[in-house]
DNA sequence: GGCTTTTTTTCGAGCCTCAAAAAAATAGTG
DNA sequence: CACTATTTTTTTGAGGCTCGAAAAAAAGCC
């Protein structure tokens, strides 16, 4: 059960407070901070000392061209880019990238590799992961033991405590506990995110004011991903990272899915079905994965005459459609992100997409949802994990202070 | 966005968690609750001597059948029961039962009326309502000014604020702001909440063990409705108390539906469906209420041989099957409890409910998932509104202290 | 240069929680 | 029955935290 709150948890997470608030502005001054947060300007004025002091924020008096008023001028305070670093990993199909970056949120390094991961053995695939982090790791510029969390993307099912790959796409391979392995091999903590929360992790940093208590990302790729953010919250299953929303069901024995199963929305609006239904390929073939490339030559086809490849765009709009309706019925309406390779040809899928919102649960609100497009997953991803391994480091590390903090990012501290 | 946290909230707090503490063990010891929050000892005396002397605790040396053990014994604190009454209210389909109940949970009156809620105009609704409501009120055996909260359930969707019905298949009326009308008649604060969030609430408080942090009330009646608790909370929509799970569509342009629309698990599996395809009568023709008798008789048949009726059942176990794992593919399995008249008959659907489960994204654990059940709904939503109603009183009114209440509750403070 | 305005820091008061010690209440023991 | 052991509860003093008020700082304005 919940437990009772501490005497020391209260500066804990007024700490938090303050420091997420920084995140969130940018430069904020200690006065802003005591508007936002509620808080005493005495307590602000203690925190932020204190912050300033262990080194996690700086005075930023430089770079304001603030506009002239009376009074004394207000101090920005930012994060210190060199408090800590964090580094990300995203696996995809046949693509490993990585990034390393500061406590600000900026990119100060990375690298990227193809390689062939749907016939890679499992040591090889955990190799080549660990191979391309130690690389990044060992780059003289950077300072390994400022590095105090490692966040790893991938496109599939993770568990809901961000430990394991459970399943994935990518890869035949399955229950691959990558966190424990980053964690293992560096000493250093590390989280393995579904790719699809990070893709809404990071549109919600984007852009707060379109994307901020209830919204969902939706990713059309060869595989159909959701990631939902649900009063402020990324929505996650009970075991797994859940939101399967390309595997709720739209026709029970339809469609041959790439799961194995029948029906799933995925089997008749994934890249693979897409291409399955414009070719005059059976329902019941084997889903193939399908180049970006044929992805964009098939909508252009589409916009060009009506034809077999406009009907596949508008079957797909109307399984999204009969299924978002169906999440609408669960959660009510909220704005959509449409991110992924077929999001480029959402103007082929919106209108069989919205018919069919229009005859379900949602249907009375069809109008005022909104659509967004976004056809370039894989900054998203990267973007989501790197806020995700920082505010790691603002909540646990930074905000229960100096004393609690293990050597790992000890250095930082002044 | 977040507040930070006051120093009086920390008060606040954890006098919640230590009635809260009480509200759930019954009779817990100071040191039991200070194992239960993590608080010292002292902070528990501390805490608990308030409470007592404010008079919502009291303790209870009396009832204890103490195992006889060295050492001072145990003190029992338990909730005065004549610190607050709550009321419930909750309208079904041509019924409105009303109960008062006292802080420790017992109810100490009720009251019931038959009514033709189909075809009562706004007003006389909306009276009735209210009559029963200041009957109880003013019986001469209640302290009214004890009576700190209104809960009223509705079957039907509510706003996320509980504060109005929205709509009902219980009145063609919709957008009844009966929180409002029921403040402003009595002044005592009230809200209006759905019925299957309270079965989900009142599951809860019966039987911890089983129904803790994520489970699934389905209510399988005229209509089909959930309630669902993720994570510890119940989930409600973005707007209404959502998890219209009775409304995800099965078959897209299908069976119609109560609603209007085409295809709802509800318009397979609500009883309205059974009978309809029992019956041998059109999947497009206008839904009609059966009774409960009607419905058992139609089991029994089911029950007997094989024929129709036995089909009937077997069509709402395929859609209740599959609307379950579109459901399961967003949050994952969970245990379900099935709930009203059809869910004595759920020997007759559990097969194909099963077996469709089985070809979905839940299917893997579909032999962990269990079912139980409860053929009686109204008792549940009754225990689930008076927990609602208590829990507000345990954490708004009587966690803050004295000072900050208003005088409605004063009186009970000693 | 003095005055006004705004931001930030300092200081003392008031709470809250905690650990340790004391007090209370009972069972066992000779 | 007095005394000891054991367990629960209360008391007490210390240390921290936030807050409001006042002071200090840092600018523009006249």
């Amino acid at each position: 059960m919940s437990v009772g709150i501490r005497h020391d948890d209260l500066r804990r997470r007024n700490r938090a407070m303050v420091i997420s608030a920084v995140r969130r502005a940018g430069q904020p001054s200690r006065t802003e901070i005591a508007a936002t947060t509620g808080l005493s300007h005495s307590t602000i004025s203690a925190i932020s000392a204190d912050l300033i002091q262990e080194g996690i924020l700086t005075e930023s008096k430089a770079s304001e061209p603030t506009a002239l008023k009376r009074g004394r001028p207000q101090i920005g305070l930012a994060l210190n880019p060199e408090a800590a670093a964090v580094l990300t990993v995203v696996l995809s199909l046949n693509f490993l990238s990585v990034a390393v970056i500061d406590y600000a949120g900026q990119v100060i390094a990375e690298e990227q590799r193809r390689l062939d991961t749907l016939v890679m053995p499992r040591d090889e695939l955990i190799g080549e992961c660990l191979a391309i982090v130690r690389r990044r790791l060992q780059d003289p510029d950077l300072d390994v033991s400022s590095v105090a969390r490692i966040a790893m993307g991938i496109q599939g099912i993770t568990d809901s405590h961000s430990r394991a790959m459970l399943w994935s796409p990518i890869t035949p391979l399955t229950d691959i506990p990558f966190a424990d392995i980053l964690e293992r091999e560096f000493d250093i903590p590390a989280t393995m995110e579904n790719d699809c929360n990070m893709m809404a992790v990071a549109l919600r940093w984007r852009d707060p004011e379109r994307y901020r208590d209830n919204f969902i990302a939706i990713l059309l790729s060869h595989g159909i991903g959701m990631g939902l953010v649900l009063k402020g919250e990324l929505f996650t299953g009970t075991h797994s990272s859940g939101g399967e929303f390309g595997h709720m069901i739209h026709r029970p024995g339809g469609a041959l899915c790439r799961c194995g199963r029948r029906g799933c929305v995925e089997a008749y609006a994934g890249n693979y079905a897409i291409w399955r239904s414009a070719m005059g390929i059976s329902e019941d073939a084997a889903p193939i994965d399908i180049g970006d490339a044929d992805m964009r030559a098939l909508a252009a086809k589409a916009r060009e005459k009506d034809g077999p490849e406009r009907v596949a765009y508008r079957r797909a709009g109307e399984a999204l459609g009969f299924g978002l309706g169906s999440l609408f019925a669960l959660i009510d309406p909220a704005p959509v992100a449409m991110v992924g390779v077929s999001a480029a040809a959402f103007d082929l899928i919106e209108p069989a997409l919205r018919e069919a919102i229009a005859q379900t649960a949602g249907g009375q609100h069809t109008n005022s949802i909104s659509f967004d497009t976004e056809p370039n997953e894989l900054p998203l991803i990267r973007e989501g994990c790197a806020m995700r391994a920082l505010s790691f480091v603002d909540q646990e590390i930074f905000a229960p202070g100096v004393q609690a903090r293990s050597g790992a990012t000890g250095k930082n501290v002044a």
